[in-house]
DNA sequence: GTATGTTTCAAACATACGTTTGAATCAATT
DNA sequence: AATTGATTCAAACGTATGTTTGAAACATAC
């Protein structure tokens, strides 16, 4: 049985993913991990500093990966976006071989950190690992030198967000999908299906040539 | 000057939208609308009603004017993404003629809505409006007849997601972008960055024609 | 000008929250 | 077996939340 700090990061992260931060009290998560109310504070300081564990626990898992595959694709001399959407979310995927739906739970929690505007986390991240950002956009630009600063800034932003919402509405998606579709789907079938779709979003005319 | 129940919504949708309708509480709208806290209740009946009524505000606005592009889109033989696109978008667009940052706010507000888990306000929506939805999947099936049905099905939803976490991240992206690319950013400059992207996606190959 | 219905207001209510406390329990060391 | 430090626990603390109350103020009609 794991120890009382994995017990309340393994329910925090479950019922942070599905209800979002504020909407989680500190009581459920200690009565889902069976855990003392002052276990919380008593392991991690502060609701605050929960949030920053369980997200960060994540990252470490695979930011590693991510760094090695960026880094490898900065020295080739020329980079396709399939590439660069491979490196970022082949490690991702992999999350899933350690712990079933660890990527879906990691990608809405990614989700609910852009949208809820706990201020303290957006700090955190960029801080910690703000250097995975910079080295994405400096390998999308490396994939479409055409396109000037400002058009790389908002697709890659526009691509983070598809990204990051359909992965975080990923249960509710599979869902509709079987019954919309009568096919069961799984995480790398939505993935076979996303990555064509960001690579072609990102290599369209720009808004001047449309003009 | 305004009556209570108006102050209350206007102070209300612009707090919603900056800080998430949990952690903005019926005390701050009070105060900022100027109004007594118990008007809340007494005009809306509760916090819930008082968002419904907030988003249905904005609908109610805008929704004709998608309805009746959309319906013109429908009775044309052939439709292309940017006439559905700018369909939904000229109108949410058209919003700020009658009240600045409105676009904005709206956008913002219905990122929220998505995100947040306030159930009632899927319900609500998608009982309202859900006729909307039927008809932008109709129309965009149209405008691409050569993709097969699950294919339409996860780029609509992809494309949803790109726009809905768009318009949330709003006010963050537009922070960011003056930061990066020191120049200003308007909601109407942001959307003709987004309306090629997004054509563009909806018309990349397919995954099969990729590998 | 009195009566009636609507709106406002200060105050209180009940509940939920994150956090703290101090004693009890446990584990390891001497 | 006694001592020490880490952990667990029930209970309480202080504060913030949405809501309700009943009287006061206001507006409108007779």
């Amino acid at each position: 049985m794991a120890n009382t700090k994995e017990k309340i990061m393994n329910a925090a992260e479950v019922l942070f993913a599905e209800q979002g931060f504020s909407e989680t009290s500190m009581r459920l998560i200690t009565s889902v991990a069976q855990v003392n109310l002052a276990a919380v504070n008593y392991h991690f300081g502060s609701k605050k500093d929960l949030i920053q564990a369980v997200i960060d626990r994540y990252f470490i898992r695979f930011s590693g990966k991510v760094h090695i595959a960026f880094t490898d694709l900065e020295d080739n001399e020329s980079v396709s976006m399939t590439e660069i959407l491979e490196g970022l979310l082949i490690p991702v995927i992999e999350l899933d071989e350690t712990n079933t739906d660890s990527a879906a739970n990691f990608m809405r929690l990614l989700g609910r950190a852009y949208t809820e505007s706990q201020g303290h986390l957006k700090v955190f991240l960029s801080e910690k690992y703000g250097y995975l950002l910079s080295q994405f956009t400096r390998l999308v630009h490396k994939a479409n030198p055409d396109l000037d600063n400002n058009e790389v800034f908002w697709r890659l932003h526009f691509m983070l967000g598809t990204m990051v919402f359909a992965m975080a509405g990923h249960q509710a998606l599979k869902d509709i999908a079987e019954a919309d579709l009568n096919e069961t789907v799984d995480t790398q079938r939505m993935i076979d299906y996303l990555i064509p779709f960001l690579t072609g979003s990102m290599q369209s005319p720009t808004s001047l040539e449309i003009n």
